[in-house]
DNA sequence: GGAAAACCATACTGCGGGTACAGTTTTTCG
DNA sequence: CGAAAAACTGTACCCGCAGTATGGTTTTCC
């Protein structure tokens, strides 16, 4: 019974990272179960097919998505009281993530899942969209704070800015990926960053008044 | 000689369709063959593998993503001597255009590669990267004559805001499709004109002074 | 110690990409 | 018109991979 369970963990690592590194279409049941050390009645005892694995895989990397972004941006609302500051930190600190990740990029699995939808069942598909649309609220809900208190220089549609997020993120891993660049990640989230504060900033004050704006 | 040229680009057609519907991996040779009426034999005559398939599609949509982008923005450069402005309404026939896509969307043949990259050798890997580049060069262009007359109102990173343009459409394509609402894309395209507009817009007159600004 | 869980071994189906090769029709061009 | 080249067709086959079937064996846990 825990036995089972590791070893359920250990293929999902490595289908993780090989998913991550490789994309799904391209990854073989066969290297994976080689590289566990098991054989194939192994590995289908516990996933009934590859769709199980691919909503099992994608379960665990959203989790762990939202536990990171969460973690982001708790961490930058303590370090400011100001929202537009602690939305301003949470996007350095996602960018400095990004930097950090170890190939360089975790590739999206949503991303990846989306261009190959066709692989996968409709649980695969709208699990996709939930994990998207829970970040698109989380980010949302932070830049309603901020208009609460600075009005936007210009009427701006608060969810297209909030998705934009997203989209930097996935755009920008794309860019890097066919760049070879990993650095463009990180560009994007901090060019996005400045827009924002752009956008928020007082327009009068802004170059003399709040040193505070240009920290982060 | 014509004869062949001429199913040629039928199957590149049948192809095109297909993959930017379903994505390359889930686009198979008999489904292509089937639709032309040819048999694999004929197939392989004109592509030696899917490889080469991939490397024409793909060198095909280049050239026209680059001949529509240049219409859009020698257009817009007709409609404005201003360079702002012109990048301004570059953006909102961009836009456009992106909302008129038959489909919903192109799928983005770019991406589609970049996330099944193990599937294509490295002639189609470069082709794409300088696809892409060569977008940010043209986008890059616009933004020098726009810094130029309009300094920003801050230190902005010229070469991530102009990769942004394909980094919002890339992300914004995907959004679309995973949300199944083609008009988060251009809502995406809308959001970042807003903040460049923002961006660049002078300081103090941009609400009184300069109407032109509020167009496009 | 016995039942359930966690596997292993083997063999097979079916699909899709790709090769080999021999033959046939169609087009083009002199 | 006729011959060569081009543009295919047909058949048969190999390979990798997903997935099924089935029956047996070892572990683990209570």
């Amino acid at each position: 019974m825990r036995k089972g369970e590791a070893t359920r963990e250990r293929i999902l690592e490595i289908a993780e990272a090989a998913v991550l590194a490789k994309g799904f279409g391209a990854t073989s049941i066969e290297e994976i179960i080689a590289e566990a050390g098991i054989t194939k009645s192994g590995f289908f005892y516990h996933f009934k097919d590859k769709n199980e694995l691919a909503h099992e895989l994608l379960s665990r990397y959203i989790t762990e998505d939202h536990r990171i972004l969460d973690q982001i941006f708790s961490r930058a609302t303590e370090l400011s009281d100001d929202p537009l500051q602690a939305f301003l930190i949470g996007l350095k600190l996602l960018a400095e993530v990004m930097a950090d990740l170890p190939g360089g990029h975790p590739g999206c699995m949503v991303a990846s899942i989306c261009y190959q939808e066709r692989l996968f069942d409709r649980r695969v598909v709208d699990l996709n969209r939930e994990a998207l649309e829970s970040v698109n609220v989380r980010i949302r809900a932070h830049l309603e704070t901020i208009v609460a208190v600075y009005p936007p220089r210009e009427p701006v549609d608060i969810d297209a800015l909030a998705e934009m997020v997203s989209v930097i993120v996935d755009g920008g891993i794309i860019m890097a990926k066919v760049m070879g660049d990993p650095d463009r990640l990180v560009r994007q989230i901090l060019a996005y960053r400045l827009l924002v504060k752009q956008l928020f900033a007082p327009a009068i004050e802004s170059a003399a008044g709040r040193p505070a704006l240009a920290a982060g």
